[in-house]
DNA sequence: ATACCTTTACTAACACTGTTAGGTAAAATA
DNA sequence: TATTTTACCTAACAGTGTTAGTAAAGGTAT
């Protein structure tokens, strides 16, 4: 039965192509100038084969919107390895963080740029978890062994990514009047605050 | 020569009723669902007379961002003459901030969500200079009182603003995994680290 | 080998979108 | 009254996401 398998293999290189084709459009032109059509040209098939892949344009971002985590998931694991304690782990993985959205703005943007995305939207990422659980470990271990062992993890997780996001956003949208070295000092004024916060 | 002042004023007029009939719209069906023939059923209007009004639908989302800067700055105003100490002023333009965004979620979304607003298009909400000084003026005054007088206030402000948003766009994203009464905390949390971060 | 069925891919259309060119009729000016 | 300006419209252009319907090709069963 090679022939089955040789036709599933054809649909999942075209799958991949229309993956690639929009990534590149997005990179090319930013998200909102992404179209159907012009993913079909590109890959050079017609309009509806692309509907044989997705259901809808909405369900292909949400594709590069998964890559882009598991991209980043994969930078965090990096990161995460080289260092050992907790402290330098958190302060490495909000670098790495924050790198990551400045040299990828257009998966950031794809991530969280388009409206704001719905709950229903969020919930279809699975990669979120891992996510959560690679930050959510070492502050766990750094509220163990504070002063505080009753604070809730999921609390500081949470303040850890919105205010990182935060500090991205803005400041991708903003770069004329704040300077770059001043967002690194936001940067690192914030991990140490949110560190120190953990301890004492 | 009433006539011309008639006209002037008539002419407002459907401007107005424009702003007002795509607010509308936008409040209904978010604004990825308003359009330009909608808006023109609404104000009984042909579609290019809209044109007249404004260059483009961006324009239009443009004059709606920089109506909910005002409404914003104005609560942002109240909210600190009812407050005394500079940290007071800080800690209830915070939390009406806060409460702004989700009070007004399509202006929230409007103001920052149609992608990430690009450079230019901050340029033009002259709002915003309203908003920084709002904020500026108390980070100054603690500053100046504080520990450390020589910190950059613009810095502070910066990731005043920064965190503030992460945790409102984080929180509007997922409001399901995470409880209502879990953000107030981190919203609490913020606002006494950032202020005592100032002081010490 | 013939008949059948499923898969694959296409053309063409529907119902929208932002935007603009061009025309008409009314109103203001000369 | 003649002319110009304005106010407004219809109709179109070029694009969008999405889908119905069709034709051909490939594999399966009789």
């Amino acid at each position: 039965m090679g022939i089955a398998e040789r036709k599933k293999r054809h649909k999942e290189e075209v799958r991949a192509s229309i993956l690639e084709a929009a990534w590149q459009l997005v990179v090319q032109d930013g998200w909102q100038a992404l179209s159907i059509r012009k993913i079909a040209e590109a890959i050079e098939y017609s309009v509806p084969v692309i509907y044989d892949h997705f259901a809808n344009k909405e369900a292909i971002l949400l594709e590069l919107t998964k890559q882009g985590f598991r991209k980043l998931n994969e930078a965090l694991i990096k990161a995460k390895q080289q260092a050992q304690s907790p402290e330098e782990q958190i302060e490495a993985m909000a670098y790495t963080y924050w790198r990551f959205a400045f040299e990828n703005t257009a998966y950031y943007q794809v991530m969280y740029g388009l409206g704001i995305p719905s709950c229903e939207t969020v919930n279809q990422i699975s990669e979120l978890s891992t996510f959560s659980e690679l930050i959510l470990e070492p502050i766990k271990e750094l509220i163990a062994s504070g002063k505080h062992p009753d604070t809730d993890p999921f609390l500081k997780l949470h303040t850890f990514w919105s205010m990182l996001h935060g500090l991205i956003s803005i400041n991708m949208m903003g770069a004329e009047q704040h300077k770059e070295e001043l967002n690194q000092m936001v940067l690192k004024d914030f991990i140490r605050g949110f560190i120190s916060g953990m301890k004492a």
